[in-house]
DNA sequence: CGAGCCGTTGAGTTCATTCAAACAGGGTGG
DNA sequence: CCACCCTGTTTGAATGAACTCAACGGCTCG
């Protein structure tokens, strides 16, 4: 009934044009031999980031969050990052940043830039997987500056929902299990833990989703979610 | 001494490893034999976004802004182009985005899609040039998330500033022309527009900045405005 | 069993928003 | 030339929302 979180979204690819799994055999396999495959718990980094822009990663299986570490001690997470992601590293880093593993048994590829650019003039098709990628990494981003652009906390958190609940399944479902912990969810819609928390109360006081445990969450009523503006929703707890 | 808007940044291309200009002019003239070459004034659109990810944009001079209209009428920025930078439809227009023009004589480049694509197979070195676009625009994206993700609005204001001030000026300098109404920040930072007014009031009886003019800002005290974190601003007015 | 992390709830404060009004500048037409 | 309008900008007052600080319960793991 419940997905579990490490199995989810393992063959999706949503808007490639050439997703990995459909091209042909003979250039998987060059993306591949240039490729260091890590498996990783959660907590831990994938790379520190000292080389700027080496290299370029995907995630095959779990999730893994990207993130910045402000000069005053505040976190903001950039981009989650879903299997068949990419994460393409700034050309500039303006500042420090990591990627780390937010589910056990994350798998993770990793790809030296240069190797990524020279198989690319090889191989024209290679290319253009690579455009792919990075316009889905735009997407994303894209993505998030309109959740992070909404007004209320109540909105970020249910686009928020509505997004993972695409993102983590290959069909429309109502059903998902969030992948990161309140905290998480926080740094990447930039609010703090309790108005998360809030946040979901509230959505679930108003019958807007409902909550089995901490992180399974199924959502009652999509339209009102989406639209965000409170339509109806007791301001009070 | 105050630099005049439409002549800003012509010929600064900041991390591009392969910048369009320093690219063997058989590539260049390739590239721009598919171009389709537009003048607009402020206010105009440059596209209306049906034919959904059919065309790159490119802008040359001027500025552009590339924006969402929420279901609840409310705007927001997903990207402020000034020349040189690159903005790759997304694959899927999840809503209804325009991109328009904030600067009189602003001078974009459109490429249709398929073109670039056949073009980059046919041409290497154009597929490495449309990477690093491409790249340009997470990176741009994720500068933004960075703002968005800010606490309060002087932080927001103060991050713009400083980020404009670096996009609009070859060298490093503490002038800048705004390019954009009160308006057009606020929706890029998420605000409204009463707030940036203030945040600006705020920033310059702090000292941290002097305003000749609504648009023409000087930057006083570059490290208080970054690190934000209202260090000794007068909260009050 | 205690320690630590995660999640929730409460109380008080701070901050951004909304609604409202006023002002400046550029343009047009009388 | 001046009156007028329109857009853009600023400021005020009051409301509403999110943040901080604090405490507590649940859960896992050593």
């Amino acid at each position: 009934m419940w997905e579990v979180a490490s199995s989810v979204r393992q063959v999706h690819s949503r808007h490639h044009d050439l997703p990995m799994g459909n091209v042909r055999p003979r250039d998987s396999e060059h993306l591949d031999s240039i490729a260091t495959i890590m498996k990783r718990n959660r907590g831990q980094e994938i790379h520190s980031w000292e080389g700027q822009g080496e290299y370029w990663y995907r995630v095959i299986s779990g999730a893994a969050k990207f993130y910045i570490v402000l000069p005053g001690g505040r976190r903001q997470i950039l981009d989650l990052l879903l299997p068949n992601d990419f994460l393409g590293s700034s050309p500039y880093s303006p500042h420090y940043c990591t990627l780390e593993v937010v589910v056990n048994d994350t798998v993770v590829a990793c790809y030296p830039r240069k190797s990524v650019e020279a198989l690319a003039v090889s191989n024209p098709e290679i290319g253009l997987q690579v455009q792919a990628m990075a316009r889905d990494a735009v997407s994303r981003m894209q993505e998030l500056t309109l959740i992070l652009g909404r007004t209320t906390a109540r909105e970020k958190v249910g686009a928020f929902l509505i997004k993972m609940a695409e993102r983590t399944s290959t069909l429309p479902t109502d059903r998902l299990m969030l992948l990161t912990s309140r905290y998480d969810i926080a740094e990447y819609l930039a609010l703090s833990v309790e108005t998360v928390s809030r946040s979901l109360t509230v959505l679930r006081h108003g019958g807007l989703i409902s909550l089995a445990g901490p992180r399974r969450v199924k959502i009652m009523d999509r339209h009102r979610l989406e639209e965000g503006r409170h339509a109806g929703i007791a301001s009070q707890m």
